[in-house]
DNA sequence: GATGAATGAGCTTTCATTCAT
DNA sequence: AATGAATGAAAGCTCATTCAT
């Protein structure tokens, strides 16, 4: 009688011991013999599942990154206003991002893979999570201009602004060995970029909040 | 007697050469039979100048990042005020990616390389132009405080934060295939932070106009 | 399913293989490639049983050395007293060489080599075969001078000078192009050898044999 | 005014330091630019004095031949009579190997190569040494039969068979690290071959003192 | 489906030799 | 004569991928 367990969680099950490997050793210098080994099965087998190496790669990619859109997506639907799901966008960036420590060096490996391969499918994957971002930005940008929180910004230019932002954090995070909390910059980003952009009420509200955090640093 | 051509200058010669190619195809799809017949000499001559392809690649980048911090310095060095400086640090970045837009991608190359060679040399010139950019702006983030432009803040929390905004809008433009201006993303950026950083009467001065800039967005 | 045929015999006939290659071209001049062709299969197979030129060289070393002594061993247990134990040793040797002729070259390829490699497997081989002789030698040599054939002798000695004079009579067949038939050498040797050792009484009865053999020469 | 130094000398110097630096690495370890190094020239001075890496490495085993042969020529010419010039032939073996123990591994490689190459030069060189032994092994055993020191005996083979030894027993101390005393092996060799060849006369003579050597091995 | 033995294109690097100066 | 910068053929080894079992 053939094992229940079908193609799909076998599949799954690869990517995941691939993508400790790829983590571990870097995508290039890693051997599919490597990845077979790790997820003890045969190199062959992987071809069963993967078309490539690249595929592979694609595929670990996909996965990091759909847990991430998926955690923000439950923790921003989970928060109750505006602002708090903006808090919560930041709080799942950090906790991600932190959480994978170890593997943050491949996603820049994976970038720069992206921009060199033939295979559109590698920007299409990274482009995918951007527009995820990006609309979830804007959105809530618009929220917080009509609520009178923030003063009047082109929210697409805001939002990818901030994308950026976070991409620039994490990128010196990995850059810098991981020497800095992540939260602790994050948390200070938020408090420049609140204070540039709240409306006067909400600033007269927050400045002094604000101001001592940004006087404090990290 | 010497040859008329002596050794440094056909190292660098190599260098520019090794740089095309790199920018061109990548660093691991490049052979080094590439860069040979790119700079028209013996594939064996290369290593007369450099011990490995990977001293190659960090020799490249190093140029890259030699010409940048000089850029950088000279404009800072003909500005005459700590407002322009920053501009002027903002224009050279704009100004040194765009012009080598298409080695953009090469760069995302070497930072994942760095991440993973053993080679220490990597991360250390990686860690220098950072830290030259960083005391940088430590030290005009102080003067606009000391001036009274800026509301008191952390200088290294917010010179680094000013760096990593820089790379995150960089890697966002090289990602999306440099699709928008980098010089209005650069200045929207610096529109929301310097409404966030202003203090009261230097924010009452330019409210305005930097209120239009972010509605505008890029 | 296993492939019918197993690892260890299709590392042994690579190891045949690459005997003939090396014995026709010698060690240096011989490419993997070579070898591959001559075996019928591809580069990388190769190294799929061995893990680098050099191991296929100690592998073949090791497979004559093994059958050398193997033979000796055969043929010295099919004797039944201590001289004639010793003349099967010598044809045992002169048999061997003989047969290899075209072989024989590689052998000194191959000391040269164990001199100077790093790596201590090749000299422990030969140290191998050379201590199985010279604790065969020492126990005949026992036997000898015990029966009273020999007198009284030191036999590790007596042991190394018999094998030092069948390696010189080896080098000499080798680099006069194996012009000369070995047995007789191996046969003089032994005329003068046996005429020296040998006690007074066992001496005046085969003193005229071997005198006529001296006289005689090849 | 040119230097008043000849090309054959500088040819030897060259030689000399080739020598030098081919007996520490061996022949295809050793690279032009270490000669070059070693004899403190250029790399393309060597090829002005010889054609090729290899006709160096022939011009460096004739340099220790021709000055073996000269050694022996000469300590025989100072000898008496043949029973000590037959000593000092052995002893200049001797002390001609001990004192180059360190380059003795070379010498292995000399033949090896000489097997192997195109070169019949390589051959002959060794050839021309072994002849002159020879010649000189035939005319000292005559000379010790037609005395009655030695029992009649095929010259030829004799001279030949005692060459050999030689040959065997330097192997042997190469091969076993000259982990033992060259001057005993060659005296107790001496032992052995004395008691085969004597005639009765001579023997009865000699019998003691060479039994007792026998007895005691190295 | 699962396997791993077999493959060979393709890589970086070495180094003896040349030759312009 | 002396040099050493330039060369490129050559070689060992790797590893993603295939495919017979």
């Amino acid at each position: 009688m053939p094992a229940i367990v079908d193609k799909a969680a076998k599949r799954s099950e690869i990517v995941r011991h691939a993508a400790d490997v790829f983590a571990r050793t870097g995508y290039h210098e890693t051997k599919m013999q490597d990845i077979a080994t790790e997820a003890d099965i045969g190199k062959g087998t992987i071809y069963e599942y993967f078309r490539a190496k690249e595929q592979l790669f694609l595929a670990v990619y996909d996965l990091w990154m759909s847990e991430y859109e998926e955690l923000i997506r439950q923790r921003v639907e989970a928060s109750p206003d505006a602002m708090s799901k903006v808090d919560a966008i930041r709080d799942s960036a950090v906790e991600f991002y932190a959480s994978r420590a170890e593997q943050a060096p491949l996603l820049l490996e994976f970038w720069a893979h992206a921009l060199r391969t033939d295979n559109p499918a590698f920007l299409e994957r990274i482009t995918s999570t951007r527009t995820f971002l990006r609309d979830l930005g804007i959105k809530l940008t618009r929220e917080l201009v009509d609520a009178g929180w923030f003063t009047d910004v082109d929210a697409r230019a805001f939002a990818d602004l901030e994308a950026g932002i976070s991409d620039g954090i994490f990128l010196a995070w990995v850059l810098e060995g991981r020497s800095f909390p992540l939260d602790k910059a994050f948390t200070f980003r938020q408090s420049v970029i609140g204070l540039g952009l709240l409306a006067p009420d909400a600033r007269a509200l927050l400045a002094d909040k604000l101001g001592s955090k940004l006087k404090r640093g990290l």
